[in-house]
DNA sequence: CTGAAAGCGCTAACAT
DNA sequence: ATGTTAGCGCTTTCAG
């Protein structure tokens, strides 16, 4: 950013003989009348002299900064790529710009995250499934940031520009079991990581629920989870490996079974790869089930059933949200939509059930 | 960013009955001297009141921002988010953030992005395998901007403040070629899709010069091309969908082949699935490798054999890169590396072929 | 060791 | 319709 004697507005004032103000208001937009020949004058001499604005300055006078900061366990989790550029596509569309933080849904990470974002001023935040977030925002939300956050909550904090979209894990648990009781399972395994984030218990409990509803239950010895929880760089490989191991341990625990539930899709391609390793066939043998269509879903083998939703639709309905929200506030307080909890209906596309050929009637033979 | 009367340094030197240049002298931690118990009641009185630097105010006066701008075709390309976190966890490191900008190698986006980066001033530029970002440039440069520009450049822009790094992607086909040679290939196919961006044909060079050197060579109708480009969104799904029609035209052009070259391991998962439907076996009727070792391509049926890289070190060696060239500058002509075309040799960590399963010796039956 | 003051580039009152 | 000017929050000469 050396910026040698870069044009300013006060170049082209001199250049032209007008002042800064009359420059600015040409440059800027502004509603302020400019006599048509000022204004052609001064966008070409603009042009000539090879004029940029510097944001900086303009963010310094406006109090914005046009940045959202964008809160994530991580990039490199397959989930959040297209999410991303949902938002990124409309942020770009509107003039606002991406803050990416990996965070890893890791306490010290978001609170430096949150302390760098206050530094820099961004018009707001959005979060996904950071349980973390909150106890990171106490500055944050007396700043007056925006916070918009995607999560399964039960206990929001709730403040002024604080909008909680709930998603219903719930249901999306529901949509899957129901899926394979409707298929004829009656026993079935569950296989996740470390159970210490909200919409892991959330799907363990929709599972339950449903389940029981059904007049059937989750025995303790089904539920399978891996020890520590996964996190930073190769995050999508380890839970794949983790899927190869759980089945492992489901072979020893609970044979029994007919349809195992993965926490996502990339658990269950690790876990249909050890099932097929170990001589079962899927679905013939067991049913495996994931969630959120992970790209590789439709070509493996089997291809895989899923709980799926439009990332990529997502991520731009949250970005327009946001921008609706920073839009509102710096028009001062005009119609204000409710904060605290916001339901994802309306707001986020529908989840849906993708049945494909890893989920099938359960065998007939007792042993596998 | 509201900050109704967010605190300042002035706030601060006011309650110390201090000038604002001596907090300013502590908080920014300058080796400007200042007494010790000064400085522990700025720090002290700083917390109390809560106070948070602004970074748009620092930037405008410092002339830098530390962001940098990392300009890739998308963050939906499953190629690209582990180079992100990878960037992204060394910029924090250092104190650096990141600007992402999805250009779809798109001349018109990235042209848009490039002009936002020079308003943001961004105190440098990534770019990864987008041979258009020259075209953009013009500004940028004469700007004073840092350019580091990551391809297989046959033809740098040459310019104090550009790196070109250049990558051997024929380096990289020839491995894979070798690799099918040693097997005892002598008919290959290879799946592309639309020719128009220099690491693709980068690609083919290197896999017909293989070819060529072992006495063999590459029909013309064993060069399968997919229609137009693939951009945006759902683009890892294209790629697969590619894979499948390509290998639906090649067993029609030249079912002859007994190995597969594909653009990617996205295009040969598709690839591989096609096959199988059509009820070829691989690897015994047909061989199949491809690129970059996608994430399912462990997991996979069979396990897709590839030539690797470790994009989480390459995003960080490329990002430690940059902001060494910033601080270089910044510093003011210190020694300087020499601009121009600079060997991936010792910067990013070397390319190696994973043989998995997808590969194996020819067929000996002549119609698969 | 500390303070006063200029100024980074821009916008928005407030004149005119 | 245009110009003058203050100031956003910070750093940094320059003077003391």
């Amino acid at each position: 950013m050396v910026k040698k004697g870069s044009t300013t507005i006060y170049d082209i004032a001199a250049e032209l003989k007008v002042s800064p103000a009359t420059v600015s208001r040409v440059l800027s937009r502004s509603s302020h009348p400019v006599k048509e020949e000022v204004r052609e004058a001064v966008l070409q001499t603009a042009k000539k002299m090879n004029y940029i604005p510097n944001a900086q300055a303009r963010s310094l006078k406006l109090k914005k900064t046009s940045v959202v900061g964008v809160v994530i366990p991580s990039i490199s989790n397959p989930f959040y790529p297209s999410i991303v550029r949902g938002m990124e596509d409309t942020a770009t569309q509107e003039g606002y710009f991406l803050h990416l933080c990996s965070c890893d849904r890791n306490q010290d990470r978001t609170a430096h995250y949150i302390q760098t974002m206050l530094e820099q001023n961004v018009d707001a935040i959005i979060s996904i499934y950071n349980d973390n977030i909150f106890a990171s925002l106490s500055g944050y939300v007396s700043h007056g940031g925006i916070l918009v956050n995607l999560n399964t909550t039960t206990d929001p904090y709730v403040s002024d520009r604080i909008y909680n979209i709930q998603v219903d894990k719930l249901l999306e648990a529901r949509m899957a079991t129901e899926h394979l009781l409707s298929l004829g399972h009656k026993k079935i395994a569950v296989l996740m990581s470390k159970l210490d984030y909200q919409i892991r218990l959330d799907k363990v409990a929709g599972i339950c629920q449903t389940l029981e509803a059904a007049g059937l239950e989750l025995p303790e010895e089904r539920l399978l989870i891996y020890g520590r929880d996964c996190q930073a760089r190769e995050l999508c490989r380890e839970d794949t490996e983790r899927g190869a191991q759980l089945v492992d341990a489901m072979l020893n625990r609970c044979p029994e079974v007919t349809a195992i539930i993965c926490m996502n899709d990339i658990m269950a391609l690790g876990a249909i790869f050890e099932l097929k390793k170990k001589g079962y066939r899927v679905p013939a043998d067991y049913s495996v089930m994931g969630f959120d269509d992970s790209f590789s879903s439709p070509y493996s083998s089997p291809t895989i059933s899923t709980v799926a939703l439009d990332k990529y639709s997502w991520g731009q309905s949250l970005m327009g949200f946001t921008i609706e929200r920073i839009r509102e506030a710096q028009d001062k307080g005009l119609k204000r939509l409710p904060t605290g909890v916001i339901s994802e209906q309306g707001l986020l596309e529908p989840i849906t059930l993708i049945h494909r050929k890893s989920t099938d009637v359960p065998r007939t033979s007792p042993g596998a």
